[in-house]
RNA sequence: GACCCCAUCGUCUAGAGGUCAGGACACCAGGUUUUCAUCCUGGUAACACGGGUUCGAUUCCCGUUGGGGUCGCCA
């Protein structure tokens, strides 16, 4: 029989990660087994879960790439038959009704715990048992009529053909009422696999405090979602080689549940950072410099006189020094600004120095002379001046491009010159012998 | 508190009854370089503790400690 597994988020409006991390091993699973992925939104608390909170969840999958098969299934159209279900198990007997604590809210139906101990087990946790004494029955549909997560969860996976279920450790204890369900209603339970939770460096369930929990935000940051989705499948998990940036494809070669490990794991910004940046390496100038751009426009650092070229020369010449979307932007920005800002230490370190300025000066009348402009010939020319009048590269280098940049720190210098053209340049060189030439 | 789960470098992890306990990120040092980033080379760094079992345990068992999860007419 072929395998079928799940993802079942109550809509909220945030995806955590630690949810979409059980959505990727999922995914994962029945890719790697030939079988199906299906999505079955959990929307009964109709406070919560609104048109745009599910959105939010379908635009995480797909920006993930988690595609699922068929159609999704929203749990508030199968009510009927989950109260269906709770009047078979009443028939049963596996289940009794009861005004619960005698609160006076009327007869809510209670099912039946067998009154034995319950185990399992748990494709990565291993062996797994509760004692019957531990095991207390428990509200399936409510006073006012409305079933309760543990029968809409059993019944919507009898009825999609779930056979694997792979969810949070959080519902380990779930899974021993939930067992009991299944053999109540008749119907074989599906292999369970508890995944251990995603915890900050206190040990705490991951939250946004500790960073960036939620898909979107990720996202908004210029993470690329490859790079999310490698991280993420490793945390937890590993293709036991010494292997860690990995396709997609690679991943779904890969992945068992039993390499999964039972242990809880930190996620790394730093190192996530470093994967986003191996996955960036793999992508192509164009589309590194479309989410850049993409980027920018988010932050309102976009101006629409960007010529595309010269964008593209920009992406270019920052290369592997754009580890995010967001970095060209924020590291960058001189590029497209002439009144770019003069960072303070830099103007002093490079500009106000003894006989930099004159150096400057010196520049200007070779870079003025230049024909063409590139980054050999401004090398060149450079070097040239270096040799003549006996000094260092490093006296020419920085304040020029503390000149043309107003920072000490970017691209390689004649790549720079080269990028902006000429005419920049030498605008650049007035304003700034203007404003510190005295 | 009760019940359940977990425990290898700072972090993510590999690993086997006998290994120099491997890799990656980060970090440090050196090299390349006009700065930064990259790149290359090298380095620091771990089996939580205590008992067993065993010729031999980091690995198997028990306990301790520490951490986490669950104890709703939430999902």
């Amino acid at each position: 029989m072929s395998i079928r597994t799940r993802f079942a988020p109550s809509p909220t409006g945030n995806v955590h990660i630690g949810n979409i991390r059980a959505a990727i091993y999922n995914w994962l699973f029945s890719r790697h087994e030939g079988g199906e992925f299906l999505l079955r939104i959990e929307d009964t608390d109709l406070e919560r879960s609104t048109p745009a909170a599910v959105r939010t969840v379908l635009e995480s999958l797909a920006w993930l790439g988690l595609d699922y098969d068929g159609e999704p299934l929203y749990q508030s159209t199968q009510r009927e038959k989950h109260l269906e279900v709770a009047e078979q198990l009443l028939a049963k007997g596996a289940a009794y009704k009861e005004d619960k604590g005698g609160t006076g809210r009327g007869e809510c139906v209670i099912f039946k715990m067998p009154g034995r101990d319950i185990s399992f087990r748990d494709a990565v946790k291993g062996e797994l048992s509760k004692k019957a004494d531990d095991l207390k029955d428990f509200v399936i549909v409510r006073s006012d009529g409305s079933p309760v997560f543990h029968l809409g969860n059993v019944v919507d996976d009898i009825t999609m053909g779930i056979t694997h279920v792979i969810r949070g450790d959080d519902h380990v204890e779930n899974t021993f009422k939930h067992l009991a369900m299944y053999e109540a209603i008749g119907a074989p339970p599906p292999v369970f696999a508890h995944l251990p939770m995603i915890v900050n460096a206190q040990g705490k369930p991951y939250s946004k405090r500790d960073g960036a929990a939620y898909v979107g935000e990720f996202r908004e940051k210029g993470f690329l979602p490859e790079a999310l989705f490698n991280s993420l499948a490793l945390l937890g998990w590993s293709p036991g080689e010494d292997r860690e940036v990995m396709t997609r494809e690679e991943m779904v070669a890969a992945f068992t549940l039993d390499r999964v490990r039972s242990a809880p794991s930190q996620l790394d910004m730093t190192k996530l950072l470093w994967m986003n940046g191996e996955h960036l390496k793999r992508r192509g100038l164009d589309e590194i410099a479309a989410g850049c751009r993409a980027a920018m426009e988010r932050k309102g650092q976009w101006r629409d006189d960007i010529a595309p070229a010269y964008f593209a020369a920009v992406v270019a010449c920052m290369g592997e020094r754009v580890k995010l979307f967001g970095d060209l932007g924020d590291q960058a920005g001189f590029f497209f600004d002439e009144d770019f800002p003069y960072d303070e230490k830099s103007v002093r370190k490079r500009l106000l120095k003894e006989g930099a300025l004159d150096i400057l000066r010196e520049e200007q009348a070779v870079l003025e002379a230049l024909e063409p402009f590139t980054t050999e010939s401004t090398d060149a020319a450079l070097h040239a001046l270096a040799e003549t009048t006996g000094r260092g590269m490093g006296e020419l280098v920085h304040p020029l491009r503390v000149a043309v940049s107003g920072t000490g720190v970017g691209p390689g210098l004649f790549d720079m010159l080269a990028v902006m053209g000429k005419e920049r340049v030498m605008r650049r060189i007035r304003r700034t012998l203007d404003a510190y030439g005295g």
